[in-house]
DNA sequence: GCTTGACCTTGCCATTGTGGGAACCTTCAG
DNA sequence: CTGAAGGTTCCCACAATGGCAAGGTCAAGC
C-alpha cells in the first residue's frame, strides 16, 4: 500500500511518516519504480506502535528504543520498564511545573476584582519592585 | 547600562532580551554611537515584568497584552483577569493531558515485572493489534 | 600608545513535533 | 487523453531558548 493508505490504517499522518523515516525512527520504506513509498502490514503495525507511544508522550528518541525492544525477542522487560519509569518521572516533573504556575495564577485570578477599574493584583505582582 | 548589566539586573538573558526586541515584545532599545544597546532602569523594570510573566508560563503574545495593560493607567482589571483566566485554562488543559498519560503509564509500569524476562505488558499494550 | 580580556554586535544552527504550501510527477478512471 | 487524486521533495513556520562564530568596542594595565 502507499503512504496515504498506511496513514489512514495507522493513524499517523503521511507527513509524520516521512518525518519519522527522515529522522531514523523508521527504516526507509521500499519504493515503487516511480518512487512511491510502499508499506506492508508490518509497517503499519509499527506505525501504530509509534502512534500509541506518542500518545503516551514518549519522545521520538525513546520510541527508537521501544521499537527495538519490541522487536527483540530476548529483551529484558526491565529495560522497557526503566524507559517507561523515566518518562513517567518526566511527566510528573512537567505536571508539577504547571501545577506551581497554576496555583500562583489561581491565587492571583481570585484576588483580582476583574471589573472596569484599573486596580489589579495580577499586574501588581508582575510589576513588583521587590 | 548595557545589555549584560540589564540581563543581570532583570534575570533575563542577553540573548532573550535581543529576542524579545526582535519579536516586538520590547520596543527597540536606544544605542550608543558604537551600536551597543542602552537600557534604563525602566527598561529593567519591564524586563523583570516579562520574566515574571514567563515564569507563570504566559506566552510572549500574552505578555505583549499584559505589558500594554500594565502601562495603561486606565486599564480595566477585567481584561487582565480575562487573560490570566484564559491562560489558567490552558495550563489546566495541559495538566490534564499529562495526567492522562501519566495514569496510563503508571498502570503499565506497575503491571510490568521489569526483570530479565521478555514478557512485558508495556510493550504488549503499545503493540496491541486491536 | 598598545595589548588584552571582557563584552558587545549580528547571524546561523539546533532543539521538538507538527502542519502548510509549492512545484512537479504518477496513477487510475472515465 | 485528460483530469482528479495522490504521490515526491523542499522550504517555511511555529515557541522559546541556547550555542557558536566572526568581528567591533571599551577599559585597564603596562
Amino acid at each position: 500500500m502507499n503512504i496515504g493508505q498506511a496513514a489512514r490504517a495507522s493513524g499517523v499522518s503521511a507527513k509524520m511518516i516521512r518525518y519519522y523515516e527522515r529522522v531514523g525512527l523508521l527504516s526507509p520504506a521500499g519504493r515503487t519504480r516511480a518512487g512511491y513509498r510502499v508499506f506492508s502490514d508490518d509497517d503499519v503495525h509499527a506505525l501504530r506502535f509509534v502512534r500509541r507511544a506518542r500518545d503516551l508522550g514518549f519522545p521520538v528518541a525513546d520510541i527508537v528504543q521501544l521499537l527495538s525492544l519490541w522487536r527483540d525477542r530476548d529483551r529484558e522487560s526491565g529495560k522497557v520498564k526503566e524507559l517507561a519509569r523515566a518518562h513517567l518521572t518526566e511527566l510528573r516533573a512537567k505536571m508539577q511545573e504547571l501545577q506551581a504556575m497554576a496555583a500562583t495564577l489561581e491565587r492571583l485570578v481570585t484576588s483580582c476584582d476583574g471589573d472596569e477599574r484599573p486596580s489589579c493584583p495580577i499586574i501588581d505582582e508582575l510589576a513588583d519592585d521587590a
